[in-house]
DNA sequence: GTTGAAATTTCTCTTTTTGTTCTCTAAACT
DNA sequence: AGTTTAGAGAACAAAAAGAGAAATTTCAAC
């Protein structure tokens, strides 16, 4: 176990670069440069990001190994004693036609990084309408809230202000909003568009058997 | 010591403040500035928000990092790292009549103990045979190693130790085993015990769009 | 090896954001 | 009366973040 992390706090700006660090050493196999970071944060100046990364290199977060081209390298954080990293591993594709074991190049599934972001929140799905998309009775949706969609997005609708549905969104022509449930037992309902209020739009969803 | 006594300790705006500044935390993962707790809570004055966030500090709810940028977080969680705790808000049951901001008393998901446990791992699906059960192609189904499955359960299996697929398993009477897909356009097939090797149980799926 | 592009480090300076400390006001409650 | 809770707003201090440039080192091609 070793250091203790616990005084550490990251701010808005480290926190996206030990993400961005994380990403690219997962993706890439080997660490990125200072400009390279920089890129990804929208940071013009190779200083700042250095400064970003010896911050995080003091927190024990990462490893800098200094003056070494592409020097970063993740330090030992994988394994503490199975807590709750909601990580899993990604064996690869069902139905490939290939014995699970016999998989190499393990990946690894963040499920933060899959559900989480900002103004995101869970609801139970009740009902049957959108069963057609795949989401079933007491699945859970994840949603982000917005007060726009886009047509095809799943939107949580609230329809005067007073039933919120789960639909799939179409404007039409006419101003009107049209929303689909996935289920060929229900019709599409179409309302003028001052009646629907967008309160999310659905951006993930879960079931647990 | 003494400090569980929350409620009775706090005045009603602090209160306010608490539970804003934990929904903050659980969606984006870092303390929210003075300035936006204000805004959450309809407040002008970052000199009276301060005011709370000390007050809820002196209560032992939070910890306060003076001086530092955005330095409110739960006490008690050592994390907030760069593992952001995989929780999100349960706002409630959608379809179920109520705008989204009227529900009180959130609860709280917490993706690790949903999804996670000893033995599991990760696959993509591909194809569409069980469409029906409102597993998509592209999805991920969680999957729990085992050897074994009760009938019902949808597992992954091995036929012939070469091809692996997803099924709805079933044991018969004279010990073959039929693999039902959900899709009325594909056919149950049936196999003897010998050919099919269960290499897994799905016990969770999700998807991101 | 030598060389030169690419990368890292170290500066200084500026801007933006955030936290802290005041004083003053007002309502609700004892 | 006095007390508690709450808010507004101003003024200042400090932290965080960024720009840009110069100096230095690494590393790979030659």
């Amino acid at each position: 176990m070793g250091e203790h992390l616990e005084n550490i706090l990251l701010s808005p700006r480290q926190r996206d670069a030990w993400r961005f660090i994380r990403d690219y050493i997962a993706t890439h196999g080997h660490g990125p440069s200072l400009a390279e970071i920089a890129d990804g944060l929208g940071i013009r100046s190779r200083g700042v990001v250095h400064r970003h990364v010896r911050a995080l290199a003091d927190t024990g977060l990462i490893e800098h190994l200094p003056g070494r081209h592409r020097g970063i390298r993740l330090s030992g954080e994988g394994d503490e004693t199975g807590t709750r990293r909601a990580v899993l591993p990604l064996l690869g594709r069902i139905a490939a036609g290939a014995p699970i074991e016999a998989i190499p190049d393990q990946q690894q599934v963040d499920l933060a990084e899959f559900f989480m972001g900002p103004n995101r929140f869970v609801l139970r799905v009740q009902g049957e309408s959108m069963i057609e998309a795949g989401i079933l009775p007491d699945d859970m949706v994840v949603v982000e809230r917005r007060e726009t969609a886009r047509d095809g997005d799943i939107v949580v609708a609230l329809i005067d202000g007073q039933e919120a549905t789960l639909k799939r969104l179409q404007h039409n022509p006419d101003g009107s909003v049209t929303l689909f449930p996935a289920n060929c037992h229900m019709a599409p309902m179409i309302y003028p568009a001052e009646r629907v209020q967008i309160q999310g739009v659905v951006v993930g969803q879960m079931r647990s058997y």
